[in-house]
DNA sequence: CACCATGTTCCTTG
DNA sequence: CCAAGGAACATGGT
């Protein structure tokens, strides 16, 4: 369940659930989705290191871990009174779900999934990442944050920085939309969705918007995964289970999102079906080998 | 069998 | 050095 509002709705819902639980050992199911970093790595560092926060960044989830510094002197049963007080080392985890990963909490003794790339025991719960197509990563290595651009909401994202740097772009501005040195966490769906909310053709080519244009899709990008956000935070989803997925949120067995796929994404995955706003059949088109969504009424120029 | 899928990175080519 | 295009990664659903 990738993009920005699926992991931010994720990590709001890991957050109370690990903060303060420490890693008793890990296993590597998939050692592609910890690169570069190595198992002997994760193992020294993680092992025993208490969860302290979890964060977003863009797509990526970073998780902030403390480990008691223990020197060689403290050897055995010396607890925390001898070490000196707050002395301990940060260690920092990253992760991506790519396209298909989960994260969740389990308990201890259930079985693994089909998929499951790292798991770490917790004591009583496990945490799993599982993916089936292992894109995703679970990893110390933090160099993949390297090169994001703002986070759509702060203050680094202005119009003119976003101006400024469409002008720079002959490409489509739906292909611009997803390269996350502009600005960070708009993946392919909400691509579609924040150009149909802004009234821009997915086929225009960035450096002809309008000033007009650039403000609105501005807004729009906000607008859109935030609701989005408020919109997983509303439903109850399945982290962990086989719920119906629309796209990104699993919702459970029992919980209903049947009502909130009516409403939710206007225009992606609906090819064929009319517009909401003009009726008008919603097309579906390729570029830069992905699909975009758009109703040719309502996104001209 | 064919085509599609929420993402990123690497490798060309200009 | 940069922009742009395309393949690669790996598995499953329709």
């Amino acid at each position: 369940m990738p993009e920005l509002p699926e992991v931010e709705v994720l990590v709001r819902h890991l957050r109370p659930l690990l903060k303060g639980k420490s890693i008793r050992g890990l296993t590597v199911h998939r050692e592609k989705v910890i690169r570069p970093a190595t198992k002997k790595e994760l193992e020294r560092t993680l092992i025993n290191a208490r969860f302290e926060s979890v964060e977003r960044r863009a797509k990526f989830l970073v998780f902030r871990l403390t480990r008691s510094s223990a020197g060689i002197k403290h050897a055995s049963k010396s607890r925390n009174a001898a070490l000196p007080a707050g002395s301990r080392q940060h260690v920092v985890l990253i992760g991506h779900l790519g396209m298909t990963g989960r994260m969740y909490l389990q308990p201890a003794r259930a079985p693994l999934p089909r998929h499951a790339a790292v798991s770490l025991d917790l004591g009583r719960t496990r945490f799993v990442y599982e993916d089936t197509r292992y894109f995703g990563r679970l990893t110390t290595d933090t160099s993949m944050l390297d090169g994001l651009g703002p986070e759509p909401w702060s203050d680094e994202f202005t119009v003119d920085a976003f101006a400024k740097d469409l002008k720079r772009s002959s490409q489509d501005i739906k292909i611009k939309l997803l390269d996350q040195s502009l600005v960070a966490g708009i993946g392919n769906i909400y691509a579609s969705e924040a150009l149909f909310r802004a009234g821009i053709s997915p086929r225009k080519a960035a450096c002809r918007l309008t000033r007009a244009q650039v403000t609105r899709l501005h807004s729009s990008i906000r607008a859109v995964l935030q609701e989005a956000i408020d919109c997983g935070s509303t439903i109850p989803l399945d982290f962990a289970g086989n719920g119906k997925r629309d796209g990104l949120f699993y919702y459970g067995q029992s919980g209903d999102g049947s009502e909130f796929y009516e409403e939710r994404l206007l225009v992606y995955d609906r090819a064929g079906e009319p517009c909401g706003r003009c009726q008008t059949i919603i097309r579906r088109v390729v570029q830069a080998a992905r699909s975009t969504y758009f109703c040719p009424t309502c996104q001209r120029g």
